[in-house]
This record gives structure tokens, C-alpha cells and sequence, in this order.
DNA sequence: CTCAAAATGAGTTGCGTACCTCAAAAGACC
DNA sequence: GGTCTTTTGAGGTACGCAACTCATTTTGAG
């Protein structure tokens, strides 16, 4: 009838009993310390194990005294996505003072690998724990490992470094982002068949061109009725992405779909509404953000892909802390998951 | 460059300096412990305040001796998505004991008013908190408010009790779950017109009936080529939901969407196969489980509105420990999304 | 003004761990 | 067997707070 989860409350006390080994003996080998003879730290943990020992986490919190510093390396350019999770980062202050963490934003150029690899490379030895919003590339690659090497844990946010050696990436995997970007548009266009128009930042930038293959693979696939016309650039910006946008519109009487991958979303919907077809075209894109949340109400856009920053925020922390203090990660609950937005699920 | 979120890291004795008490008064005000003069106590909330201070948690924690216990009132019977719910509680021991924290689970016919409300009178004084899956009933509303009368902190799971004193509620809105629903299926159909079944287990459960509610609002207003046939009420049970359905697609060739609100899911996923009708219809459903998972797979269904059973299990825990410390809440992470789920974001 | 009640100060103990020191024991090496 | 190194034991202090006791001061009612 009733069961419960958590039977035992040993302490360290009880395990150096157990093991026949005193206090000090058990400290060393539960911190890695020199001077423990194999034999013991064998008799040591094969205790800690035998009786699922766990060490009282406030009480090491309590003890060890000096705080956990965390530094989130973050773009430093006006991007609405990376606001959001420094906003959640701050609302988050008051649970983090509760636990004496400290946790600093550090805004730096991402999208230069040599900036952001000196960022990095400047933080070593100052932090417990770091997360960056990454690129991909050898020299960040090289920082990283660097920190990693330097006993500092790492996370990658958003955007992965996965040739890297560090601990954890929390962010959403992009090619199956841009695979559901794809069903649905496909999905939402019905029996209606036509051409399918992409409004990208760049190709180069990882995310981006993993969210584009994926939309491609399923159009391809699935979607016969649907062909793709080549991948607009718009750098991300609104101007550009409209005028792009809008000559493709002039061009191509017939797009039936649109799938912006990135940001210059009040370009595209403006390009949109101005050649008079936001109603017919289904307009896919990402993140919820006051504009995507306004054009999904209008029924401009009809459906957002969500990786949602507040989890993203909270997430980096908690590993960063689980990390720091050797704790296991809760992966299904640090998995961000890719959100399907549309008008009446609106967060 | 680098902002920091968490600046100072006072301690009561500051507090007791700054207010110009003792420490056993700031002890006293703290814990609302009588004998301490209101203007005294103004004093001493004034200088916490101004020193936005607060206790350290671990230190609090390891201080107060005994362990916190909370107990999860779950439903008796065979459901997969409240068995899902204790999985993911039984994955958190590690985390719960490294946190001397104790999670009991309280198997009840949750469905029999008198049976839950007696249930939860059996819990009172015997656990700091209490998570239960309550049907919304008099008895039920009476013993949860008894429960907090008692000190006990209460949070509902799944399906609320919102007459009651209950401190939290985590689960999803399900009117806004329904009316995603019919947008999905409205949105799915594409142009045809036609005719849409719903499966329910019975109007009778207030989730159900409320999903439904918000589900023929939007087809009503927003795709008036659809009519929306008469509820079937399967009872969650697979046969029954099974032969209801047979009989109605016999009667209408016309049925273009379907919307299963509870479970009875195989039942209903085989009538449409055996109808030979599986590709034609527009399916959603609720919720992801290995069955739901294969029939999104293989195309049988189109779509599954989700609320996570793990965030809920653990959004519960950490409500419930966050109101024992007198903590607050983080609600953004507390709240339970409704997941759209299609074959390509399946988690 | 008196006296009891209320309010407050001062202090202690313990929670379970980290981290440190110093001494003692055990083992390794020649 | 003696010397040196490694390993282990024993013990202490500190962390910030909860919870408690007991003495002292203040307050208010009569």
C-alpha cells in the first residue's frame, strides 16, 4: 500500500565503522586524497556501496564554506533568445543566494572563435563551473578543454561543441528541430501542393544548418507534393530577410509554406503580409518570443519551434551544480525538448 | 562585462546586529514563535528586507535534525500514465535521500470520493507534505482543507481540487489541453469538411470534460466545415471504446477527425485499423506511451497532446519541499506544458 | 509602587560534513 | 634491525541555523 523510496540515513561515521577504518580515512577516499592504500579505499567504498551511502548534501554544502562561482558566457549582441535566459537566470537569483551560488553573466563576441576562446581562456581558475553559448571551432574546442583540464565543469548552452570534452550540452538537438519544422509544415499545408521557401541566417552557423537538413530529409521524404527553393540568407536580420523574402514572393506564385530558421522574423512576416499572403502561405518558425507570440495570435505564423530558455537557464545551473558537487544529473529532467508552439498552447 | 546576481552572504547574527536584537529573537520572529513585541518583530523584518537576507538553506536543513516526508496519494488501479509518475519518483531517490528527504506513495481508489477523502484524513500529522491526484468532490475538498488546517503543505497532481485551500496545484490547464486538440485536428484535416468523433472515458471526470469543453469551442468557432459528432464514452477501457467506435464509423463514411481524450487507446487505434480507415482519419490523443509512441510512428496517429509525468513527479517534490522551507515557488518552472507530440519531436 | 507576565538576551548543543594537524603505526628498503 | 616513507588514527574547528534553557529586563495592570 505504502511504499517508500528512501529507507536508510547513514553518515560517514557509520561507513568508517563498517569499513573498520576511522573519520579521516573515509574523507580521504570519498575526495580522492593521497595516502590511502588501495586495500582500504577498496574496503572504503565497497561500504559506501554495500549501504547505498550518500553524503547529507546540506552538510557538505555547509561545511566545505567558501561559494560555487559560475560564470554563463553569453553573446553580447541584442539577441532576444539570449535575453530571455539571462532574465530567467535573474529571477532565479533569489534561490541561488538561498544557496550561496554566485552566477555571472559574461557577454563576449561568440561568433568570433578567437574572442570567445580568450573570454575563455581569461575565466580559467576564477569559476567552479562555466556554461557557454559555443561555436564550433578548434581554437573554442582547445579553450574548452582547457577549462576542463583545469578541473573547471563545462556546459555548452544552446549551440554544442561536441568534439570537445565537455560535461554536458543542454540545448535541443537541431536536426530534429527542423524535422518537426518540416512535418508540420507539410502537415499544415494539406493537399495543396507547391514550393516551400527558407529564411536562414546563415548556412554556416551550426544550428542553423542542422535545422535546414532536417526540414529538408522530411520534405523530401514525405512531402513529394512540396518542392524546396534554395535557402534565403538573411543574416538573421529584418530588413534583409524581408527584401529577400519578398522578391522570392514576387517570383513564385506558388509558395505554399515558409520556414524561418532563425531570427528576422519581423522581416519575413512583414514580407509576408505586404504581398497580402500571410493566409495562405504556413509560416513555421522559431521561438516564443512577444513578436512570434503576437504573429502566432494574428494566425500569421502557425506554429513556433520552442526550445524553452527558462528550462535552458535553470538546467545549466542545476548540472553545473550537480557537477560541482559530484552528484548524478537527472538527464530526463535537464533534456531540454523541442516545444510545438502553436496559437492555443501558447505558453 | 560581468554582472553578478548574488552579491552579499549575511547570516543571522548580521540580521541580529542590524536590527539590534538578539539572536534568539531574530530565531523567534523567523519562525513566528510568540513573545516578541510587533514592534520589535517590524524591526527585525525591516532589517532582513533591507538586506534582502536570506537563511542559507543547507544550513537550515542540516539544523532542523529530522527528515522532511511527503506522501503521494496516487490511483490504485492499472494506469500507465500514474505508473509512469511513480517511475520517475522511484528515478529521484538518489537525489531524495542524498536530501534526507522521505517519498512515500499511497496507493487509493481515487475515484470513490469517500475512499480518497478517508485516505487523506489517515495521512494528517504524519507527513510535511502531501501530492494527490483528487477527484473534485465535497469529501475530497473537506479532507484536503483539513490537511492544511494541520500544516500539512497539499498539492495537486493531475487533476485539481480549486474550491480547495490546496497551496499548488501541477498539472495542465485541460481546457486549453482540448482546445489544442481541436486546433491540432482542425488544422490536420486540411480542407475537407466532415465529421469529428470523440472518444472520452467518461464527461463525468472534470479533466475530461473539460478537454472536450475546450475542444469543441475551437472546432465550433474557427472550422465550421467540421461538425463534431456525439461523445462516446468508453471509460478508459480498450473493448468498449473499441466497438462504440466500429459502430460509428460504420454509420458516417464521412469522419475525417478523431479525438481520444482519455486512454482506451489500443481499443481505439484498432477500430480505425480495422475499418482500414487509419490513414484517412486525422487521430489525436493524449499523453506518451509505448503504445501512443508506436502508433505515432507508424503514422496511425497524428499527433498526442503530453504533459510530462516526470516534470510533474518532480515539479510535486520540489513544491512541496520549497513550501515546507518556506521557500518560494519558481513557477515558471513548476508549470506543466502542454506538449504537442508528433512523430518527429517524440521525446 | 508592586508584582506577575511578557519580552528579550545570552548562551548551549547538535546537525553531518570538509579540512586541517599531529602523532602513531605499518610497511618498504637496504 | 634500523631508517625512512607511507598509511592510518585521533581529534579538533568551522560552517549557519534550529531549538532549547535560563536569567534578566521591560512592560503593564492593579
Amino acid at each position: 500500500m505504502a511504499e517508500t523510496l528512501t529507507p536508510t540515513a547513514l553518515t560517514l561515521k557509520d561507513i568508517a565503522r563498517e569499513a573498520g577504518v576511522s573519520l579521516a580515512t573515509v574523507d580521504r577516499v570519498l575526495h580522492n586524497r593521497p595516502g590511502v592504500r588501495p586495500d582500504t579505499v577498496r574496503r572504503v567504498k565497497e561500504a559506501i556501496a554495500r549501504n547505498s551511502f550518500q553524503p547529507h548534501v546540506a552538510a557538505a554544502e555547509l561545511a566545505r564554506g567558501r561559494a560555487r562561482r559560475f560564470a554563463f558566457v553569453m553573446p553580447s549582441g541584442p539577441n532576444p533568445f539570449m535575453q530571455q535566459i539571462e532574465d530567467y537566470l535573474g529571477e532565479m537569483s533569489g534561490w541561488l543566494s538561498a544557496r550561496r551560488l554566485s552566477v555571472e553573466t559574461v557577454a563576449t563576441d561568440v561568433f568570433d572563435p578567437l574572442v570567445l576562446a580568450a573570454s575563455l581562456e581569461g575565466l580559467s581558475g576564477d569559476y567552479d563551473g562555466v556554461a557557454v553559448v559555443a561555436l564550433d571551432h578548434p581554437g573554442v574546442r582547445a579553450a574548452i578543454n582547457d577549462l576542463v583540464d583545469a578541473g573547471t565543469k563545462v556546459v555548452t548552452l544552446v549551440s554544442d561543441v561536441p568534439s570537445s570534452r565537455r560535461h554536458h550540452y543542454v540545448g535541443i538537438d537541431n536536426i530534429a528541430a527542423g524535422r518537426t519544422a518540416g512535418a508540420l509544415v507539410g502537415r499544415l499545408v494539406g493537399q495543396r501542393s507547391g514550393k516551400v521557401a527558407i529564411v536562414a541566417g546563415s548556412q554556416g552557423l551550426r544550428d542553423h544548418a542542422e535545422r535546414i537538413f532536417g526540414f529538408n530529409q522530411v520534405i523530401a521524404t514525405e512531402f513529394p507534393d512540396l518542392s524546396v527553393l534554395p535557402v534565403l540568407e538573411g543574416r538573421d536580420e529584418d530588413d534583409r530577410s524581408e527584401q529577400l523574402l519578398a522578391r522570392l514572393l514576387g517570383r513564385h506564385a506558388d509558395i505554399v509554406g515558409l520556414y524561418n530558421v532563425g531570427a528576422g522574423t519581423q522581416g519575413v512576416a512583414k514580407a509576408l503580409s505586404e504581398a497580402g499572403r500571410d493566409k495562405q502561405v504556413v509560416f513555421v518558425g522559431h521561438d516564443v518570443t512577444a513578436l512570434t507570440r503576437r504573429l502566432l495570435l494574428q494566425g500569421v505564423m502557425d506554429a513556433a519551434i520552442s526550445q524553452n530558455p527558462g528550462h535552458e537557464a535553470r538546467a545549466a545551473v542545476r548540472v553545473l551544480l550537480a557537477l560541482a558537487r559530484g552528484e548524478p544529473i537527472l538527464r530526463e529532467q535537464e533534456k531540454i525538448r523541442i516545444d510545438i508552439v502553436m496559437r492555443d498552447n501558447l505558453p
